[in-house]
DNA sequence: CTGTTAAGTGTTAAAAAAACACTTTGATTT
DNA sequence: AAATCAAAGTGTTTTTTTAACACTTAACAG
């Protein structure tokens, strides 16, 4: 059975993040465009991982499917970030006729829903079948296609914000990480240096991060400890937070 | 000449806040399906404040305009919180009723997208002729139509937060206002208890709030102290927030 | 067994938060 | 004119948090 496919004005746009011990990454996918009479690159450019939305699908429904085409996870952290639907939005040329080439009106106006996903680099293959999909790191993505460069950016802030706030670093790093695995993801996606004894002292503080009998393992020096976020304790110690910075 | 609407699969809805030193409210619209024969009406329920978008028009000018429309008010605080498309949003019977009597199709699946806005209650008149809209407050919202009382409590949330860690408070008040208004707005929109001389204390410490050499009128106690907020100083001194709290 | 590399650890000073009660001022009432 | 009312305004102490800062230890590699 075929699934009908929403409507053509309403997208959803992944921003998907990944940690690699050493920078944060973001996964893009090359557009190419392919002249249909010489079969010639007519240009090639990088976007955002986006796509429509099922009749029958909820928007984080569809982004979480997008997710697992692309990378076969599931139960993936998931961040609704903003909405873009700006009428000027897929005016550049490029994209104009990449919409004709697609077969869509290059006049009509799509409302994209950006989510953002945060994933360990490590534990993904990717497998998108038939298009060149690649992590890079955030650091150098400069110009993407449509307003993708918008949305990345807010992806980026809303995250960096998020980060602060909440216990959601745990989301880029595999099940089992070490203190300066942590201090290292807080210092690339927040653009800061952060003390070794103050950023442990403080960490220490926090119940949901549980130190394991267990080390790490074939490294050149001596090996970490290892420790694990734990939900429940979290879930279970949560607290209002009523300190205020107007 | 007849603007044309964008098309009838999204929208936005604003949820306008407003503060009258004692508590927050929220403006709803009282929905009324009067039944064509009869004259009777059928049902009657509230609302958030939600309208169509315009083709040329980007989704915070729609929102804008809906605020404008409604209170004559332009270059009100104004924040996208959220998208709202869920398969089974407009499925109750009350709303599909509506949905029919107003002449949509009641199976098409409409994206709301969500914006929040700050005002001072005593500073509007509200004038949407012919709909009946009125404030609200806030802890008395139970029930609304369609699902915007996931909508309004998005919203809240969003607000709530925005609230500890960024000066959005001031667009709640007149452009003078006394510190205890002020803390008051805090305990009112964060559901806590704050100490007089400790908040003082704090506030203090923030540059971009003005004592002005004014005093509160025909008031029946010692008048207190007016102050502004000046944004100008407030974007020269913002600094990065990296106080962290995994 | 020596060198290399990152892990791990404690103290002190400064700043911020939390807890707490009385005096002052202007308008209103008697 | 004096008394009353109601909210404004004001400091100190204790506790907690932040910030700055350098050496020892453990495992592996050669």
């Amino acid at each position: 059975m075929v699934k009908k496919i929403l409507n053509n004005t309403i997208s959803v746009d992944c921003v998907i993040f990944g940690f690699d011990f050493e920078k944060l990454n973001v996964l893009l996918v090359d557009r190419v465009l392919v002249d249909e009479k010489s079969g010639k690159e007519l240009f090639t450019d990088l976007t955002l991982t986006g796509n429509h939305i099922f009749e029958d699908e909820s928007l984080e429904d569809a982004a979480a499917r997008i997710l697992f085409d692309l990378t076969g996870l599931e139960n993936i952290y998931l961040k609704q970030f903003g909405a873009f639907g700006d009428p000027e939005r897929l005016l550049k040329p490029n994209d104009q006729a990449w919409l004709k080439a697609s077969g869509r009106d290059p006049h009509s106006r799509i409302l994209s829903v950006g989510y953002y996903s945060l994933l360990a680099t490590e534990k993904v293959t990717l497998k998108w079948k038939g298009r060149n999909v690649k992590w890079y790191p955030v650091s150098e993505v400069s110009e993407l296609a449509f307003d993708h460069i918008d949305i990345f950016q807010s992806a980026l802030e809303a995250l960096r914000r998020e980060l602060l706030y909440e216990p959601i670093g745990f989301e880029l790093l595999p099940e089992k990480f070490t203190l300066s695995q942590l201090q290292k993801l807080y210092e690339v996606v927040l653009g800061v240096e952060l003390d070794k004894r103050n950023f442990r002292k403080k960490v220490s503080r926090m119940k949901y991060l549980i130190p394991l009998d267990e080390k790490q393992k074939g490294v050149a020096h001596k090996p970490a400890r290892l420790y694990m976020f734990s939900r429940e304790v979290y879930e279970r110690t949560r607290k209002e937070v009523f300190d205020f910075n107007i």
